[in-house]
DNA sequence: TCTGGGGTCCTAGGACCC
DNA sequence: TCTGGGGTCCTAGGACCC
């Protein structure tokens, strides 16, 4: 019998997630920008419907916000990491098959629920995450992950479907993938889309039935598991648990660029901080350390990138020794005279923190670098994230490097000094 | 001038995802 | 003037080895 996977994926999810918090903005134009309330990044229907693209500057929709007095708040991703926790816990309640994909997004193998009808399963998913939480969903269901996407496409779209589709066994099958635009297909970005239109490849059915070995050719490997995927041959399990990651990166773009060399370190020294901190976090340690600087990418005559790599002799996850190490690599790519737009900090080797060949050298000092860092996390745990920091971040008020957010709502959720009043 | 064959490992770049 | 952040996988090509 051919498997079900459904995914679940929350609708215009930054927005809703203030909405929840704010009702006065249903049926508005509500819109989320990214850091420094620069672009945006999540858009309410009804902003949608205004033409606002996902992405775009803020500045070149300045005076659509105004006429149309369009809602528009920074991120504000405590708040979204709790209701993201909330959602996928109450999906566990469905089915412990469940695949955590992003944020907003998750896969479950619904196999074992073949015999219930699957349709009203996902409303009854749906209603119950919306009852609970809030935030409303849409379900696509199918024998593959991607065929799932599709589904879950049109449900979102369709009046009809009231937030669910369920492809498996399916009359319509033939004709969800005939009006999905091959652009949409899970796999196919921008680049693959218009070379495929260019081949009289337009929709998702089209694909389907493409020849293998001209898709083979142009896409490798990855094109053919689409083409089953696409024909109903999973090709892309259920990652229930998922592989350690590869690197950790931590880089941001500044409001306004900078020049100083003192300003960029307590930039860097920051980034290294939240790193190290989500390095221990995954009990890991980095074995090499990257750090780049960027210039503004949007002013292509100066533009340019420098990242300088630095492996360290021994594998560490110690704040403050991965901060004299980031400084060291941000002399190697600092130039004076540049205006720079980014910075950034990759850890990259990670490993698990008890696989360190601790020489004789360095146990001691290791097992110091170990106590002073669980002090710090257990310090910045329990009194907000901020509490304990190295000066090398910089003491001062006016810092310059600092990611800008002047809209943003209060946390809900997440600080009790903001928590709602009822009075 | 003629000049093997195969393997591994690493890196950079391109494509994609959210 | 103002333009986000963090990932993954695949492939081709170079370095190196026997």
């Amino acid at each position: 019998m051919p498997p079900a996977f459904a995914i679940v994926d929350c609708n215009n999810f930054y927005v809703s997630c203030e909405r929840v918090f704010n009702p006065g903005l249903a049926g508005k134009p509500v819109v989320v920008l990214s850091n420094n309330d620069g672009c945006v990044v999540a858009r309410s229907n009804e902003a949608k419907a205004l033409g606002i693209k996902m992405g775009v500057p803020v500045f070149q929709i300045n005076s659509l916000i105004k006429t149309h007095k369009v809602q528009a708040f920074s991120s504000n991703y405590a708040l979204y990491a709790d209701m993201s926790q909330r959602i996928m816990n109450t999906l566990s309640g469905f089915t412990p098959d469940i695949e955590i994909y992003s944020i907003d997004e998750a896969f479950l193998d619904l196999s074992q629920f073949k015999q219930y009808d699957l349709t009203d399963y996902g409303h009854k998913i749906r209603s119950t995450i919306k009852q609970w939480t809030g935030i409303p969903v849409s379900i696509g269901i199918a024998e593959t992950k991607t065929l799932a996407k599709i589904a879950n496409k049109i449900a979102k779209k369709s009046v009809k479907a009231e937030g669910v589709l369920n492809l498996t066994a399916s009359p319509y099958l033939n004709r969800a993938l005939e009006i999905t635009d091959v652009g949409d297909v899970w796999g196919i970005g921008r680049s693959y889309s218009s070379f495929l239109k260019k081949y009289g490849i337009h929709n998702a059915l089209q694909l389907r039935d493409a020849d293998d070995k001209f898709i083979k050719k142009k896409m490798g490997i990855t094109g053919i598991r689409l083409l089953k995927e696409l024909r109903g041959i999973p090709c892309y399990a259920l990652e229930q648990f998922p592989s350690p990651k590869k690197g950790i990166t931590v880089s941001r773009t500044f409001k306004n660029s900078i020049e100083s060399l003192d300003d960029l370190k307590e930039a860097v020294a920051a980034y290294v901080s939240l790193g190290a901190e989500k390095l221990r976090k995954k009990h890991s340690v980095a074995g090499v350390l990257m750090v780049f600087l960027m210039t503004n990418r949007f002013r292509k005559e100066n533009y340019y990138v420098n990242i300088k790599t630095i492996k360290l002799s021994v594998a560490t996850s110690d704040t403050s020794e991965l901060i004299r190490y980031a400084h060291e690599g941000l002399k190697a790519v600092y130039r004076k005279g540049y205006l720079y737009k980014k910075a950034g900090v990759m850890f990259k080797h990670l490993n698990p923190e008890n696989q360190i060949q601790a020489n004789l050298f360095n146990y001691t000092d290791f097992k110091r670098s170990k106590k002073l860092m669980q002090a710090l996390d257990n310090v910045n745990k329990k009194m907000g994230s901020d509490t304990l920091k190295y000066a090398a971040t910089g003491l001062t008020t006016n810092q310059r490097w600092k990611t800008v957010f002047k809209r943003r709502s209060p946390s809900y959720t997440t600080n009790w000094d903001q928590i709602v009043k009822v009075s």
